[in-house]
RNA sequence: GCGCCCGUGGUCUAAUGGAUAAGGCACGAGUCUUCUAAACUCGAAGAUGGGGGUUCGAUUCCCUCCGGGCGCACCA
């Protein structure tokens, strides 16, 4: 773009960073021809004495001019200012430290971007579609109790993931597999049938493998308050089946109610045992058998997994020719892989060892490296610095639903994310539900309450004008100038979210939004006699409302009016 | 034994290969007759487990050792 250009329109910051690295390009290429091209790329840097921005670009020319990089900066910068005096225009500090060189983008330009998010408002950032189909699994559980701890964890993460995804213009596909197929869902009917007849005979022994727990009793007393004690009386071939889905159909009930309950909502909650019952966990397998990574030993069907890395290879279908798990994660990832164009399983933390196999497969499938694979680690339950021991097999459970009433979902959803997913994670719930100043939390929710509250004392047209953004060029104090940086960051930093699939840094940046308003609100007061300056600051707290709710959306915590 | 993840101040965490490693909590001192003090300001203290390597530059990538966690089924 042409720099003179501004006077009538203010640039915003990053075309006046296009613009700085299309006149860095040309004036190197001038330069030092002998370099090879490369883009110009920019970073925030970490401390903001240096600036809005900074570029590295120096530092790979440094060998080839043979001289320093601070030397080579100095010397690009000296040439644009020669052959692109226009530029200066849109920046108001442009210098070399270190050999990096820092700019400063021109107030009117953040200005303009201030204009921009009050116009653009809830979908300021967003991506237009971009076209790419993203199918992400998460959360998924066995249909075999109620959800707990772990699952509130995938949950966020998993859910914060698909919306940043959304936000950065993709269609996300997002899919709960139900793992109801196999010796487990006959052990869930046994389990059902014993807390039945126990309503009967309180003698009847409990399976010794079978789901302890006190869940399973209201779905026995459900049966016997439609059926009475009829099912005591009937040979196993008949109650098996019948307990085994009547078990998995309530619970997964349960378990979508949970997830509901909690913010998340699945394109697709997809049951393994359909996958077998119709026809794909075969067609999955032939695609393995006809791309000839597969072979027969014993009567059993092998998956070559050797040949993609794995210890061993793995069993698809048993000599007795019932198929494994596997064979249905084939079928399932097929296709995945086929109506996607990346596909991404947010794991949980005893899938360590699974990683390496189910890229095997996406290779061995016609689909290498399309497929990423994301653990979320382990979480620790504690209670006021007591850690809470839970025992699965014990019957000892504490379920997501009991968090949820514990702390609100609020509080889950930030805390579950707040961490990287590969870093074990501890949860105290006495934290999570104080609201005190060391709950981030409320830190955030707090900065929204605020901003509403100045607005309920404003005037209607105070509040109309400020949202026209007219009285803008007001905004010149350095806590207004740093949190309008920090607004402009909302794109920028979900696009990183999405590249590196750390969710968690939403939480950081919501805080970082917080504090910079925080900063501002007490520093500069709001609502002054001056009409221009009172709209300005306005204008400024609607933009962070706007930004702090798109952020609290993302995270799945509510923005509150008031606190 | 094999594989994966993690070792950062007193403590919990952060840091797309960048500059003087950043925040919260805890500790000390201040700021409300003014828009919500669930906030803000200042201070003290102080960390990348050890050793190699790649790089102009490593908390980040590679190797190795030490320590912690988890997983290693023809279960799902």
């Amino acid at each position: 773009m042409n720099p003179t250009t501004t006077k009538e329109q203010p640039a915003l910051p990053q075309d006046a960073l296009r613009a700085f690295a299309a006149a860095l390009s040309s004036t190197i290429g001038l330069l030092y021809p002998d370099a090879p091209v490369a883009e110009v790329s920019f970073e925030a840097p970490r401390r903001p004495e240096f600036g809005d921005f900074s570029t590295n670009a120096a530092f790979s020319l440094a060998r080839i001019a043979k001289r320093s990089p601070q030397d080579v900066a100095s010397a690009l910068i000296d040439a644009l200012d020669t052959t692109q005096p226009n530029l200066r225009a849109l920046f108001s500090e442009i210098v070399a430290t270190a050999g990096f060189i820092n700019i400063r983008v021109a107030p009117a330009c953040w200005r303009a971007l201030l204009a921009q998010i009050l116009r653009d408002g809830a979908s300021f950032g967003q991506s237009a579609p971009n076209g790419a189909r993203v199918s992400l699994e998460f959360g998924s559980a066995n249909p075999t109790g109620p959800l707990v701890v772990v699952q509130g964890r995938t949950l966020s993460i998993g859910e914060t993931l698909a919306d940043a995804l959304r936000y950065c213009g993709y269609d996300v596909f997002t899919e709960w597999i139900i793992n109801d197929a196999g010796g487990q869902l006959e052990t869930l009917g046994d389990s059902l049938y014993a807390r039945y007849r126990q309503l009967f005979e309180p003698a009847y022994v409990f399976p010794e493998n079978g789901y302890p727990g006190d869940y399973l009793l209201p779905i026995a007393e459900q049966i016997s308050k439609q059926d009475g004690a009829s099912w005591c009386a009937r040979p196993q071939s008949e109650w098996q089946p019948f307990f085994a889905v009547f078990a998995r159909d309530v619970l997964v009930a349960e378990q979508h109610a949970t997830v509901e309950r909690f913010g998340v909502r699945y394109d697709l909650w997809q049951s393994e045992k359909a996958l077998h019952d119709d026809g794909r966990v075969k067609a999955g397998l032939q695609r393995l058998v006809d791309g000839g990574v597969t072979y027969e030993r014993d009567g059993a069907l092998y998956f070559r997994a050797t040949q993609f890395g794995d210890d061993k290879d793995r069993v698809l279908v048993r000599a007795d020719g019932r198929p494994t798990y596997l064979a249905a994660d084939v079928a399932y990832h097929y296709e995945k892989l086929k109506r996607s164009d990346r596909v991404i399983d947010l794991l949980g933390p005893d899938h360590h060892g699974y990683i390496g196999r189910l890229q095997g497969l996406a290779e061995a499938l016609g689909y290498k490296g399309r497929l990423e694979v994301l653990i979320a680690q382990q979480i620790t339950l504690m209670r006021g610095g007591e850690q809470i021991a839970m025992s699965k097999r014990a019957g000892h459970i504490i379920t997501l639903d009991e968090i949820i009433d514990e702390v609100g979902v609020d509080a889950a959803r930030f805390f579950f994310v707040m961490l990287s997913a590969e870093s074990p994670l501890t949860f105290d719930l006495a934290l999570a539900k104080a609201k005190t100043n060391d709950n981030p939390v409320y830190y955030v929710q707090y900065g929204h309450a605020r901003i509403a509250s100045v607005f309920k004392n404003a005037s209607p047209e105070d509040a109309a004008a400020a949202s026209a953004g007219a009285t803008l060029e007001l905004l010149t104090h350095s806590t207004e100038l740093a949190l309008i940086r920090r607004l402009a960051e909302l794109p920028k930093t979900v696009a990183n979210v999405v590249e590196h699939l750390a969710p968690h840094r939403l939480t950081r940046y919501a805080r970082d939004v917080a504090a910079d308003f925080h900063q501002f609100y007490t520093e500069r007061k709001i609502l002054v006699d001056d009409r221009d300056t009172r709209i300005a600051r306005l204008a400024l707290s609607l933009a962070t409302r706007t930004v702090l709710a798109q952020v609290l959306g993302l995270i799945g915590v509510s923005a509150p009016e008031h606190m």
